[in-house]
DNA sequence: CGCAATTTAATTGCGCACAATCTAATTACG
DNA sequence: CGTAATTAGATTGTGCGCAATTAAATTGCG
């Protein structure tokens, strides 16, 4: 995809288009190119992601799952979905699979009959340290430095924030 | 969300522990926070279009859709892909819905039956009137000036011709 | 204590994204 | 010209993400 897409386009047309209420439009129309632009890099990561998780036997959203327990063994599935903002509409067929592959065990809680918890078993456990090349081939796939990174990390959790807060 | 997800935890720890090919790791645990970070906006746009979308009648892919074809109207299927970095499976039955809403029509094309090119219906052109208030929404929801959007689009979309450029 | 309200995870339904495959049309090449 | 190779879009299959709903468990309140 080489060619700036429809989104980019219409943005920069606005401002040369005579509009009524011309302040308001290149705001909304920029805005329009940004949230195309984390589509297109959110799905870019997703293709670089899957030749790399395909031999492990995981998808993205699993990577993501299993680095989440790597961290925090043995928590339920709320805690899980609180982290990576998926509800259990996602989660609840997504560690099913897991289950299935031999990699988490799927335990109610015996305090709280209401809670699942999530434990690794040792196959999980030990498919942590496959995943480091996986995060070292990416790492190299990103290609830019450390610092630049963490700054535009930085900068699109502030915009998740702001979003987020502007549903409320 | 808020409290940190388990990726970026993951990644400040690397830092802590002792580890043998140090330089090489926390590069890779950034990387997972950028991914991370990139997977949580694009999912927070979603959110945040889905109550000025639903109005309307759209999804945000459909809204893509369509802002691709007020572009550029009676392109092919490709070229929408193109420009959206969708394929056939994906554009087919979402042009089609769109066709079963009357936005859009499909029509094979005289010189090339291959091709299928999707022109708007009289509804389709109209809607493009609505979605103006939507893009307004949004560019107050994304709530920084335009200089910091116009910034952070363009890193993302410089990471994502990285990305895709790596695949090869 | 009894019951309404809330919580948690699972389920249902739908749309999206992509790999693999298929069908028909077009292009390329001997 | 005939045929192999390629192209374009549709289809099949699978997993993901979310709204709405359900069932069971827990909490809160009179």
């Amino acid at each position: 995809m080489k060619s700036a897409p429809g989104p980019e386009n219409k943005a920069h047309q606005p401002r040369k288009a005579s509009q009524p209420n011309e302040p308001a439009r290149p705001a909304a129309g920029l805005d329009a190119m940004l949230c195309f632009a984390i589509y297109g890099a959110a799905h870019a990561f997703n293709r670089s992601y899957k030749p790399l998780l395909d031999p492990l036997g995981l998808t993205y959203p699993q990577f993501l799952v299993m680095m989440a327990l790597w961290d925090e063994d043995g928590q339920p599935v709320k805690g899980i979905g609180e982290k990576l903002g998926l509800d259990s509409g996602t989660l609840s067929p997504l560690l099913k699979r897991l289950e299935q592959s031999g990699l988490v065990a799927r335990q109610r809680d015996r305090e709280d009959e209401r809670q699942v918890r999530i434990t690794l078993t040792d196959k999980g456990r030990e498919l942590q340290r496959d995943a480091e090349g996986v995060m070292t081939a990416i790492g190299h796939a990103v290609g830019c430095s450390l610092d630049e990174a963490m700054s535009l990390r930085n900068e699109l959790v502030a915009l998740k924030e702001r979003l987020s807060s502007a549903d409320e």
